[in-house]
DNA sequence: AATAACACCAACCGCCAAAAC
DNA sequence: AGTTTTGGCGGTTGGTGTTAT
């Protein structure tokens, strides 16, 4: 006899989530902390299994998400990391505490992926060009070799629009005078979530730079400055050291630190992390290779 | 103008370890 | 101690928009 299901599993609704929905799960969030998914399609009359519901909170709803125009320097964190930890997206995310794993996981196989590659083709020999050993590109990866990267495409979809998230979330905002802070009230989503609180109900434009989390930038780089790249249960990425140490035995040195609660120095890695110089700047080399006439 | 091909990304699927019973 | 579910993760897919023919 283990524990009862979460759910029901005749009748769960499937497909993108409405702004119903999302109100609604915004709602309940709101009123009693992330956390406990398996209660929430009960509590909420939610047609969606507690894992939808969790996935649609972590990756679009939760307050502090950057969406979309990654920077030089994320790009060539994401770059770095990819080939340090291959492809952990969790933890390559919990670098990057605006981002959630399969924001990063989208835009590595549809942009970075295929940047690398052709800057790859460019540096190596000709019998080279196309060897892809350094590369983990995966099989369902399209062959047509477009090279035209439609950086800005915007979707007319409601589930990737993160102004209609804001204006959806504008009304549950001013009616809610203070964030549920019942746990963890210094962790970033909190913290991020109390700012908008204060400062939801200032215009469109506001509310997209406070859900871009551009606001908690310092408070993020003092987490990263303590080694510690665990966010709390507030439905952030939780890497858990112990189970990453598990799951991945390549991952040693960054699992060291983020063992370590008292400020330790930072890792090289890190130290290289928190340069912006540095990763931009050879971002920015690969895009100007890819400028180059001469490759295509 | 029609449509085929391509690109993007939200969401699902299956697996695993931990937690709950 | 054994069974079952949850939560988290990475891989993959299907829907939709854009571009090319």
């Amino acid at each position: 006899m283990g524990r009862p299901p979460c759910c029901d599993k005749v009748g769960i609704k499937k497909g993108p989530w409405t702004p119903e929905e999302d109100i609604i799960l915004v709602s309940y969030i709101q009123e009693h902390g992330p956390g406990n998914w398996r209660s929430v399609p009960t509590n909420t009359g939610l047609m969606r299994c507690s894992k939808s519901c969790r996935l649609r909170w972590t990756n679009y709803l939760r307050p502090g998400i950057k969406r979309g125009n990654f920077t030089p320097h994320e790009e060539g964190m994401i770059i770095h990391l990819q080939a340090l930890l291959g492809n952990k997206w969790a933890a390559i995310a919990s670098y990057l505490p605006q981002r959630t794993d399969n924001d990063i996981k989208n835009y590595w196989n549809t942009h970075l992926k295929k940047k690398l590659r052709k800057f790859q083709s460019a540096m190596e020999p000709p019998s080279m060009a196309g060897d892809e050993k350094s590369l983990d590109f995966a099989e369902s990866e399209t062959g047509a070799g477009s090279s035209n990267l439609k950086l800005n495409q915007t979707s007319s979809s409601y589930a990737s629009s993160t102004e209609n998230i804001s204006r959806l979330l504008q009304g549950w905002m001013r009616s809610s005078p203070k964030i549920n802070n019942n746990n963890n009230s210094d962790s970033i989503g909190s913290c991020s979530a109390a700012a908008n609180c204060d400062l939801i109900s200032h215009g469109d434009d506001q509310l997209e730079s406070i859900l871009s989390f551009e606001n908690m930038k310092d408070v993020a780089l003092m987490e990263k400055s303590t080694s510690k790249a665990t966010f709390q249960d507030s439905g952030e990425k939780i890497i858990n050291p112990e189970r990453k140490q598990k799951a991945d035995n390549n991952n040693n040195n960054i699992d060291d630190n983020n063992n370590n609660n008292s400020n330790p120095p930072l890792s090289f890695l890190e130290k290289w992390l928190l340069d912006e110089s540095s990763s931009a700047a050879q971002v920015e080399e690969i895009d100007q290779m890819m400028e180059l006439p001469s490759i295509f």
